[in-house]
RNA sequence: GCUCUCGUAGCUCAAACGGAUAGAGCAACAGACUUCUAAUCUGUAGGUUAUAGGUUCGAGUCCUAUCGAGAGCGCCA
């Protein structure tokens, strides 16, 4: 908390006469009086300096300007009430307290769709949560970049371009349309035919060994491809700096394995290349035809980043499933004494359907991402026939982030649009309604608020702004746990209690020039700080609705 | 079979990684509109945190067992 910084560094210290060496446990109180709690001196009880921690505590805290009361209340948990006579200055530099000192490069790693198959509902979390992720890093002053990466290598590829040989397709006329029908075809037919099978994988190890001829088809493919998932992704509103995938490493792969090799750092197994590091299961390195694996080309893919040398942590926004797969690659990087770099898993759960099964369509198939924009924009044009398209369009971006982004990302949740398209309740059309109407008041207002001072005559505004200044607490705890969702709990709240103080009193029509100003100086930081929110968590604010 | 998650109010989910009396939303019930769009707000009710033990000053959170649900397990990505 940057208001309260110098306080806390000075109990800080305090602790540290005392050979007590830890960060001061500051939390949001519970309790109804205070605002702030601090828990440091609850495991001391039985310290046998106790009291003398206690009264120096004590004393700091009383010399605070900042602190207006507080209490030692049972087991030596510290009640604090902030004293806001000078808060004004405190929300001004709202955006500036947020910076981090040591800007770091995050390289986040998400979306991963593959070519040949449309975006469908699985990719949604990690688009939703990577785009968050990078947003909010960005905010704070580290430098992102991201990467799709995208599945544009291997057997699906050549699965597609098998069957296309075998049905004399020809691959240079396929509309984008067409190839997401071949994709189920030749996935199911890899399955059930031996022959297939055999075809594709010899195709998948010409790939490998970039034979022009299955090359020129692949580029073709992954053109049309791309240019689909651009159209896609411009909907839903994401953009990614690099159009990396599988495909740009598969130079790398040959070398890679060759000196690992040299190193004794993998050795064959029934046929195949395994890591010689002692590991149940066994870590694969590549197949037993010498054809290359999900986790070959993603160790390849971490050599080419370390070459570029622009990051310093990897961030990779994949489901839970491939929790293990993860384990294994960050474990054998480390074998292979790759250069040394911090990797992280960020896991999700899945979003099933109301009934919490696997969220498919009527017939069985797997729910494109765009069917269900499709579906939650007629959702919410059925509420509301006279809104624009445009702003119907953000609304339902809104809907598919914010419910999304709401629950903690490791739980499964189920998609339950009536519930998520509500107007009451932790929605985005809540939250979307509470900024239109801080919007709307201050536009009709026409009062210049510059250099205008903020005083506090409800309880509905001291609880606005205590909330408003808690931000940075929400901020920093959803970077530091990469989870989104603590900061999207916190828009409801705090839209929730704007809500109580624009249903207090009619701001507008107050004689009171100085309460009226006042009151639109507290929409105004209120705005001002929910755009930094809603611009977190990649969402859109609306004009109107 | 082995490994990993998870089980919190009728329902959907939180709980800052061991801290106070476990919080929200929905649904239910009772109230507030000649409005800055009530698309809102106020109040009431709802819990032995799956069960049984254990560790601790303190456990939804850590450990053990049982029951239940889901996921993953070398030649798919």
């Amino acid at each position: 908390m940057k208001i309260l910084q110098e306080l806390l560094s000075e109990l800080e210290e305090n602790l540290q006469k005392y050979e007590i060496f830890e960060e001061i446990d500051f939390k949001i109180s519970k309790t109804a009086d205070f605002d702030y709690q601090i828990n440091n001196l609850v495991k001391y009880q039985n310290h046998e300096k106790i009291n003398s921690i206690s009264e120096n505590f004590s004393s700091i805290l009383s010399q605070s300007n900042n602190i207006e009361k507080f209490e030692f209340a049972d087991n030596l948990f510290i009640n604090l009430k902030l004293n806001l006579n000078k808060i004004s200055s405190f929300i001004n530099n709202l955006e500036e307290t947020n910076l981090v000192q040591d800007s770091k490069r995050i390289l986040i790693d998400y979306g991963g769709p593959n070519i040949g198959k449309p975006l469908h509902v699985g990719h949604l979390r990690s688009l939703n949560i990577g785009r968050s992720l990078k947003k909010l890093n960005e905010l704070i002053g580290n430098k992102v970049t991201t990467d799709i990466h995208l599945g544009d290598w291997g057997m699906p590829v050549a699965q597609i371009i098998s069957f296309c040989e075998l049905n004399e397709i020809d691959i240079k006329s396929l509309s984008a349309d067409q190839l997401i029908d071949i994709y189920p075809q030749s996935a199911d037919l890899y399955k059930n035919s031996e022959e297939f099978k055999k075809q594709a994988q010899i195709i998948n190890k010409k790939l490998n060994q970039s034979e022009k001829e299955v090359i020129n088809k692949w580029e073709f493919l992954r053109k049309i491809s791309i240019e689909d998932l651009k159209k896609t992704l411009k909907i839903l509103n994401h953009d990614f700096d690099l159009w990396h995938g599988e495909s740009s490493v598969n130079h790398l792969i040959e070398p890679m394995i060759e000196s690992l090799k040299k190193e004794g750092k993998v050795d064959y197994d029934e046929g195949a290349l395994v890591s010689t590091e002692d590991a149940d299961p066994k870590i694969l390195i590549t197949k037993s035809d010498g054809s290359y694996l999900y986790l070959t080309t993603d160790l390849a893919t971490i050599l080419d980043r370390l070459d570029s040398n622009d990051f310093d942590t990897t961030l990779y926004v994949v489901d839970s499933r491939q929790k293990l797969h993860f384990e294994q690659l960050f474990k054998t990087v480390e074998y292979f004494n790759f250069e040394k770099r911090d990797f992280t898993h960020v896991d999700f759960g899945t979003i099933n359907d109301e009934e919490g099964k696997p969220f498919k369509t009527r017939d069985g198939g797997t729910k494109k991402l765009l069917s269900l924009y499709d579906d939650t924009f007629k959702y919410i044009n059925k509420i509301n026939e006279n809104i624009d398209n445009e702003t119907i369009h953000k609304l339902t971006n809104t809907v598919l982030t914010y419910s999304d982004l709401l629950t903690n990302r490791k739980t499964d949740y189920k998609f339950n649009i009536k519930k998520f398209t509500n107007i009451s309740g932790k929605t985005g059309i809540y939250i979307q309604y509470a900024q239109v109407r801080a919007k709307k008041i201050l536009n009709k207002s026409k009062i210049n608020l510059d250099n205008k001072e903020l005083s506090i005559s409800t309880i509905s505004e001291r609880n606005l702004i205590i909330s408003l200044l808690n931000l940075e607490l929400y901020i920093k705890q959803s970077i530091t746990f990469n989870e989104p969702h603590h900061l999207a709990n916190y828009l409801y709240e705090v839209c929730n209690l704007f809500n109580v103080f624009y249903q207090e009193e009619n701001i507008l029509s107050l004689d009171n020039h100085e309460l009226k100003t006042s009151k639109l100086l507290l929409t105004k930081y209120f705005l001002d700080n929910i755009n930094l929110v809603f611009n977190s968590l990649g969402l859109e604010p609306v004009d109107e609705m």
